[in-house]
DNA sequence: GAATATATGTCAGAATACTGACATGGGTCA
DNA sequence: TGACCCATGTCAGTATTCTGACATATATTC
């Protein structure tokens, strides 16, 4: 029974289609880093330590795009593995800056290398002007969504 | 504290900004569908029914991004509030074709304004041809992603 | 200085989605 | 026809994430 030859407007759906493109390239990230023993989240933290080190807590989950909360959780896990360090005290405030350590960056070296492959993957066949077009798109649609947010 | 400014390379990573754009969509999404008591998976299964009366629980998984298991016990849920019907007996085979109850597509028509109010915002800014070269860009990292499957 | 507001880290419980497994129906092919 | 393979529906258990709540630290305001 397979393949029903669809096409209503689902394929017009600006939405539909990024939230198809987000799933595939999660599945896609999923494939590579599990021979890792690793999760995309996994990844997510651990690259955004790379870029930015001493990043707290809630700040990582914003830019993982999770609640402080499941970022807590994860952190705890990383930390029992040996990936990322946190002292028991923290320096200012409540803030515990967490960093990289040694093992962490080994593993996230291999995970940078697969992940690369698979965006380099999804980006085969658009020329460089395209690219940077889809930039400013995504980027574009992201600040419009949050425009409308009213939180305060 | 709040804003670092940040901009290493996750402002140029395609994968990203993807991520970012999905995960705007997604809770916007759910800022209009929560006062209507429902989901995103919800509404995207009731979408689907709309679009294409008769869908298997399968088929309406693959189209939802999530697994048969999990669209399994959506179904029931949606049978038990009497939104969607399903024979118990399968016609042809296992497959149970599911179709929008009358009170189905009442909330489902709240939902799909409130959800296209959503996508307008999103693409607001933007001209005709970009929201064309957002579709055509999204399908072909779709394509590309799933070209790499070998699930064969 | 005191009060309020905002942000953080953390614990606990609930909701949601996933993986593993099994039986069944249909198609393919020798 | 019978063996094999694939897809489906479903049950059970696990895992992950979320919502709610609380205490604490900083900044802001009067």
């Amino acid at each position: 029974m397979g393949q029903h030859n669809v096409g209503v407007d689902l394929e017009t759906s600006v939405g539909y289609l990024l939230k198809e493109a987000s799933s595939a390239l999660r599945a896609a990230m999923e494939d590579v880093l599990r021979p890792l023993g690793m999760t995309v989240t996994h990844y997510s933290c651990l690259e955004l330590l790379a870029q930015r080190p001493g990043l707290s807590n809630s700040e990582l989950a914003r830019g993982a795009f999770v609640t402080r909360q499941s970022m807590n959780v994860l952190l705890h896990a990383l930390e029992r593995e040996g990936h990322v360090t946190r002292p028991a005290e923290a320096p200012v405030g409540k803030v515990l800056p967490t960093r990289l350590t040694p093992r962490g960056k080994r593993i996230l070296a291999k995970a940078t290398v697969a992940v690369r492959s698979v965006e380099d993957r999804m980006l085969t066949g658009l020329t460089e002007t395209e690219r940077s077009d889809a930039l400013r798109l995504l980027q574009s649609m992201t600040r419009s969504l949050r425009a409308g947010d009213d939180k305060a």
